[in-house]
DNA sequence: ACAAGTCTTGAGAACGCTCTCAAAATGCGT
DNA sequence: ACGCATTTTGAGAGCGTTCTCAAGACTTGT
């Protein structure tokens, strides 16, 4: 029969060490002024009895919480994950928070709000209420939805918003997305290329026009055109199709396309074979987006690394230690890299 | 500047509805004995002041805490996420309990313990005292580490085994691993093959024997040998690598391969490659786990699906439901399916 | 109409911790 | 040694909820 041990509270180790509460509180806060003397006896103590304090109980006298939340996009997230299209960021998100979080004694929690709903409020809302976080992190396209920022911004809750380079309530991580599509524009360029198509993701996204200004600002600078090279799509697989479709029969002469999501990448690789077209022989490929998936296409994917998992883990630490009193306004740049794998070279000569 | 608005406690309900503290708390939790006429009076000013319970609070006086714990193998999901091997079950597990938890008014946390550490109970025992959490969800390989079921049913907290068919302590839930292997070896004898092999998991994990128990079952209804055709792995990729070469080294007549993770499937994928052999025109291929990645291959793979979202799921809801008292020795049993793709076919005549 | 029950409501303690503020102990300059 | 400033310690209240238990308001049977 399983005896219900009884929890190991302060009170137990005070009573332990012979000390009162608030000495072992702030021991174990690291709190000043508390003789060393004292300070190790509470410390053999607490590690005798193995002491360790309440979560719920710190929240509820003190000051924080030691929560950090998380809000993905419910409509994407669930979308992704029925059709098993791959939630290509989600684990990575959520371990790079996760670690941190750890790292610091706090903890994360995940929550999955629609923004497309009109119960954003609501929902958020209650969740602040039950949880009171001691900070948010929003992800695309939670991001800049101005309804959110506003109530976490009311709440005087800090948080830090991913993916976005505008300054704003609140500190936002960008991961080079105008950088990341101009470095890969300019690989193609150097490669030789001199028709590269952009297929784009959604405009909510604001990402998207980033990317895209990257790219145009890469071709400009190789003294290439971007008139009618563009197309968008809204991440999934067969808006990928359309748009790569479109893409090679209005510009027959293009050799080489950028692919703003993993899917829409895997979109085109899978056009390219219908029409004949070898990847990288006659097309070169680059995916947005470094998952696990692109290294196992045939071939596999030249890729976008966006560092998703240390933004977000700068993002914790940002929130953490927010106690600075910088909670707005701050712009945090990490930079992507390219990852060249086997689907990009240069273009046929025929065509170059 | 942010006017940091009060939070809304059940003492503001409770004046506003002209009640006591007692009777919200009812309301709140659907207690029984409450007048009608009183309880959508208190019901009406719960919704004008948008009130939420803390979840601290609920916990500190409560005996719930409203949190299940769901406890993943730190050593093997680091390494996956490091090296971008996709951590497969992370983001389903995840999101199906996430799900689930909301449902029902609970929150699901994500710990992360190193199973061949030293300090298992330790690290484990400091979330258990932090979050006093509910219920615990345990997935392989901490499923049967019998350090952490003794150390929760110590503390008498429920908590259910993902991929575990062992009765004990707690809820066992098995997603049928001996069924999928014997289904999918099943398919291929059906198709022709008669020389079928297996790359298998490491013994650690107790879903590698019962998919190794599958498999031989299948194959002696079949009335097909089993000796020489199986290799184990460590559901790595150059582990997979290794595998499949030396399968295919000592049976050249082997058509068909099952292998238990998308990891080595890949892995043998490429190892056909590299020895001319076409899939599925030369050798069959399985995969178990049915994970985005495994649609995008050239050519898509057969894969065995298994549920782990929705077993996931039912672990959360047979945790909430513990109050029953059925904790112990429950085994619930979850079937897996095949997904046919295009990397299996009938054998070629000449070997088949 | 009255006692005995049931249903409904509320008061107050308790949960484990940190906060504020006051008391005790220590250090320092002379 | 003495007074003052500073460091170190402790006592008590309070956080927002649910628990226990008792009191009041209804039923019901006779």
């Amino acid at each position: 029969m399983a005896r219900v041990r009884k929890t190991v509270t302060i009170r137990d180790v005070a009573e332990d060490a012979g000390v009162s509460l608030q000495t072992v509180s702030r021991v174990v806060n690291g709190g000043p002024n508390v003789r060393p003397q004292l300070r190790d006896k509470v410390r053999a103590s607490i590690e005798r009895l193995g002491y360790v304090p309440s979560l719920a109980a710190q929240r509820m006298s003190g000051s924080r919480s030691y929560i950090i939340l998380a809000i993905n996009d419910r409509e994407r997230t669930l979308a992704d994950w029925r059709e098993r299209r791959g939630t290509d960021w989600v684990d990575q998100m959520l371990l790079g928070g996760i670690l941190t979080c750890s790292q610091h004694g706090y903890r994360m929690m995940v929550e999955l709000v629609d923004t497309h709903s009109d119960h954003v409020e609501r929902e958020l809302g209650a969740a602040l209420s039950a949880l009171q976080p001691d900070g948010v992190i929003l992800t695309p396209p939670h991001s800049e939805n101005h309804l959110i920022t506003a109530l976490l911004a009311e709440r005087g809750i800090p948080f830090a918003r991913i993916g976005s380079d505008v300054q704003g309530p609140g500190i936002a991580l960008t991961m080079g997305d105008e950088g990341a599509a101009h470095l890969a524009t300019t690989h193609l360029a150097a490669l030789g290329h001199r028709r590269i198509g952009m297929i784009a993701g959604p405009s909510q996204y604001s990402l998207s026009g980033w990317r895209i200004d990257g790219w145009k600002r890469a071709l400009a600078e190789a003294g290439l055109p971007h008139e009618g090279m563009l197309e968008v799509g809204d991440f999934g697989y067969e808006s990928g199709t359309r748009a790569a479709r479109a893409l090679l029969t209005r510009n027959p002469d293009c050799t080489a396309i950028i692919a703003s999501s993993v899917q829409m990448a895997l979109a085109a690789l899978e056009v390219a074979r219908e029409r004949g077209l070898s990847v990288p022989r006659d097309l070169s490929l680059i995916s947005f987006d470094n998952t696990p998936i692109v290294r196992f296409t045939q071939p596999p994917l030249t890729a976008i690394d966006q560092p998703i998992a240390e933004t977000v883990s700068r993002a914790v630490e940002q929130l953490i230690a927010r106690g600075e009193g910088t909670n707005g306004g701050k712009v945090i740049e990490v930079a992507a890299g390219l990852v060249e794998r086997s689907s990009t070279a240069a273009p046929p000569p025929a065509r170059a």
